[in-house]
DNA sequence: ATTTAGTCATACAGATTGTATGATTAATTC
DNA sequence: GAATTAATCATACAATCTGTATGACTAAAT
């Protein structure tokens, strides 16, 4: 009757596995140039080389497998916990701006046409959007510290907090990133020129 | 055996209104705040109260019907000329600019969600993408002619020519603006944010 | 040896797509 | 008025995808 305890153990690494493969295939299939046409669960599983219903047993529906896929891309780019660190450990906070903005180039750049699809999906499907949406946050809050530290500093700001969080929320999103690199430039480009609109923005144009 | 003169006469009024009928219908269902679940060709026949076939008919395919959507915003927006000579007819050209940020505040706020779903079909479809493309072309061509005249006017640029446009090219694009906003503010207050941006790109922060 | 979780195979109803074929209707031409 | 033409509609079709359900099979854990 009770059912019997029972730890996955060696298993899980099996299922992990097959989770990654699943995740890697949806990557795969998202940075294909022709667009997602061909994008189903069904060819997911095809490049996976797994069984249909194996994708809906690890991710229940397509806007779980996407959302799977987000968290893999933030912790391939790092962004869990060390990245940003990094920012606030330095004590000038116009510097840890300049590094948020840095990384999060780099880590736009990382999967770039991945990055296109997912947003693309998500402006079309508001569930979908809500994981967006709540990745981005961790960004906003970063830039909401930031701000403070920056007008603990002694700098004055040009504008109210909330107007500047949200400005440079803007300027430090993708789609800012995506727009501004076009087809040729690098991450290491477009970085500088972010950072430089980000402090024309709070007023302190010549400070740096 | 050689086929009759035949001119559409009256009956190209007809057709003009089911197209219309058709691309209202479009316009209205990528409005939908649920997502793009429901949109179909088969749900735009519906709504705008045609046989499936006749849309096929009338736009070939989805994106025929996506790129007559966008024709329709643009002239409903005014974009085509008037709006345009507006722009140029600024005998200052940093006038012509803020002129050109308030234009298309105005006209990315008009059908925001519509925009917000088209680019994201566009994000996920090349061929799609293409239509929206060319269409952001006139507005990059607009902005190398207003920074010749800038430059001739006298104005020291703060960097190559080229990648001011670039600059200013994606400051004054729907995602910047769509960003920008968020839930709250109206084009009237995005419109100033973008401008004062766009004079800080141009290192020009204080001129006007 | 038995239980359990993960994987797979198959089946099903419902939608959507793009195309094809032909009927119907109304305006245009002769 | 009769013939022609273009637009619209109705229906059908094969192909694909979705989501769900059901059960079999396998390997690990008990």
């Amino acid at each position: 009757m009770s059912p019997r305890a029972y730890r996955l153990g060696q298993r899980q690494v099996t299922t992990e596995q097959t989770r990654a493969k699943i995740i890697e295939a949806t990557r795969e299939l998202l940075a294909n140039p022709e667009g997602l046409n061909g994008f189903s669960i069904e060819a997911v599983a095809r490049q996976a080389d797994v069984a249909r219903m194996t994708v809906y047993y690890q991710f229940s529906s397509k806007t779980g497998l996407l959302e799977a896929l987000c968290d893999s891309l933030a912790n391939k780019g790092g962004m869990g916990q060390a990245q940003m660190r990094n920012i606030f450990m330095q004590a000038d906070p116009l510097v840890g701006l300049a590094e948020l903005v840095n990384i999060f180039s780099r880590f736009w750049e990382a999967d770039r046409l991945v990055n296109r699809r997912l947003r693309g999906l998500a402006a079309i499907d508001p569930e979908f959007d809500q994981v967006i949406s709540s990745r981005n946050e961790g960004r906003r809050k970063a830039l909401t510290v930031l701000l403070q530290r920056i007008e603990s500093a002694g700098h004055a700001l040009a504008a109210p907090a909330g107007e500047l969080v949200n400005i440079l929320f803007s300027l430090t999103s993708f789609e800012f990133f995506d727009s501004l690199a076009g087809p040729e430039r690098r991450a290491d480009e477009v970085a500088p020129t972010v950072y430089r609109l980000a402090l024309a923005a709070l007023g302190l144009a010549g400070t740096a």
